[in-house]
Formats: structure tokens, sequence, C-alpha cells
DNA sequence: TATACTCGGACACAATGAGTCCGAGTAACG
DNA sequence: CGTTACTCGGACTCATTGTGTCCGAGTATA
């Protein structure tokens, strides 16, 4: 199991929108993170389908978080970019082969897919109780308040 | 994010292995769960070789559970088969661009890594809270406890 | 009205999973 | 004790999905 890379930029992305009100250009956050612009203008518009951040189209536009950062968990995010189907899929393999188990019996589904499934619950709730806000409290303790300043400048000015 | 297919077919094997004492073949327990031999050994390679069942060669050779169905987890079959690597891999975009956190301050790991990979370790958690015994169990209440009954008769016998 | 800048989706490439095959080794059998 | 038939084990090929890139449509600005 191996989850999109994209995740790691779209989450960063969402962190840095947080000291920015005015939109911010995916160039720009390429830039900032030294990523490919076409590739992270993909994950960019994954979120916007998902409806968590808003597109600015036009000369001075660009993308800004729709929501406040404290009503955007990590799941929000994960399943805008990575999907939102479960990681484990249940092929029914109950129903095949000499000893299947009859459909009428399958009124509830697998047990292997339900203990499957539990675990992912067990995960998406975890994400579910992490915020956008919550990282961005993190990052501050862990490189100084310092640096989300010293971006937000970068956004606003017009200099790389 | 997509788990491999093989897990499914690696866990449903251990169940059914839980009612036989003696080797079975891969060959027939793919024709039990209609699946592809060829395939399948591949995922019984991945048990064996993370030490979950045992080869027996020879003529009438097969595998057998090492451990008792009670003490192996789920999370030691989904590590064999799906890789033991964490998901979601930080490649450390904080050490880049204009802005890069210098390396003496990433003495910790990166604020969405360690979101990312508590997340994980709730999922592991749960996973590792299920055992094969728990699920023969289940199967026996879904399914009835015939069913095993008859799937043990027919890995004893020779006939398909 | 012209312009320059933005996003958006359509288009190639690469890596990983899925599936297959044949050879090495071993226990049973004559 | 030799033969045989059956087993696992790893090496090979193909399909799918993620990765990365490109150009065109649209809009606020000057």
């Amino acid at each position: 199991m191996k989850m999109s890379g994209g995740v790691e930029w779209a989450l960063h992305c969402c962190v840095v929108l947080t000291a920015s009100h005015t939109p911010v250009p995916a160039a720009k956050l390429a830039e900032l993170h030294d990523v490919s612009s076409s590739y992270l203008a993909k994950q960019l518009q994954s979120l916007a389908r998902a409806g968590l951040i808003h597109s600015v189209q036009g000369k001075s536009g660009g993308y800004v978080l729709t929501r406040a950062p404290e009503s955007i968990t990590l799941l929000d995010v994960v399943r805008a970019v990575d999907g939102p189907g479960p990681s484990f899929v249940c092929t029914e393999i109950r129903q095949r082969g000499p000893f299947a188990t009859p459909a009428d019996a399958c009124t509830t589904p697998c047990p292997v897919a339900r203990a499957m499934w539990s675990a992912e619950d067990a995960w998406r709730q975890a994400l579910a109780a992490i915020t956008i806000a919550d990282l961005a409290r993190d990052v501050d303790a862990t490189s100084g308040p310092e640096a989300l300043v010293g971006i937000q400048a970068w956004l606003g000015g017009g200099a790389g």
C-alpha cells in the first residue's frame, strides 16, 4: 500500500494558505516548495473540486481556503487528493469456488472485509480529529513563528 | 491509496488453513477460492518469508500455519503481503525552497508526517487487535459451522 | 479594447501491482 | 535404492495507476 505523494504537497499547501487571505497562484506555491508547478496544479484542482479551496481566475488570481482552517480536517484533504474509496476492496471470493457461500447468506459483509474496514475507520477517525489549524500551530511551535510570517510577506510581495 | 488485492486472498487462506493441521498445497487453496494458482503462490511465498506459514516440500507437501491462529494478527498478514513500510512517505519538502527549514531545526519529524503517521498507527493498532482465530470464529457465526467442516473434509480428501 | 496572467482539462511517461511460467528440490512409491 | 510425481521458489511479462507535462479557455486588469 502506497499513498499518493501528492497528499504531502496538498497538506503543506493548505498550511501555507493559512497565512494568506488573498489568492495565491499555484506557481508561487510550487516555487515555495520547490516542486513541479504543473503537477502541483493537479493536486490543487482536486482540492478545488472537493470544495476545500476556491479558485480565483484572472490576473491576480490564485487559490484561497474556502473554510476556516479549524474546520478542514486531514481526512478532507486525503479524501480529495487520494480518492474517497476504501483502500481495501472486497471481491467476495467467499461466493466463488466449490464451497461458495450462497448469495442468500451474504446479507452481511464478509467477515474479512468487516475487519479490514473497521481498521480503516480507525484510521479515518484519527485523520478527522486533526485539522489544518492544528498543523499550522504545530509548525509554528517547531520552526518558530517567524517562519510563517516571512512566508506571508513573501506571498504578498511580487518578488521571488 | 489502494491496498494490494493479494491481502484479501492471503487472509482467506489463513482462515482456511485454520481448519487443517496437515499441509495444504497452493493449488488446492487456489481451486477452493477460484483464483489464479500462480498468483496466489506469490502471496503464500510472502507469508512463508514472514514466518507466518511453513512450507513443506515433496509429494504430499503444502503450507501449514506455524503459530496458533490466536497469535497471528491481521497486521502480521498485511505487513507480510503488502510490505512493512509506512504508506505515507515524507520527502522533507520543508527543507526545500526559498524558506527551507535548516537541517539543524529538523531534529523532530515534520509535523505533517507526524500527523499522518499517528493515523497510521491507529490503523495498525486496530489490525493488531484482530487475530485469524477471531476471523475464523466470525466465519463460523456467519456461514455456519458446517461450512468449515466441509472444507476440512475436502482438504483432506484427494478429490477436487 | 487589448493584454497578460490565471486556472482547467487533455496528453505522454514511468513505476508498481497483477498475472504467468518454468526450473530446483524433496518425499513418496515401486 | 532408483524412479517418479508432486511440491515450492524465483525469474519473467503485461496491465493499471500514479507521476509529470503541455497547451487552450477564461477573466480581472490596465
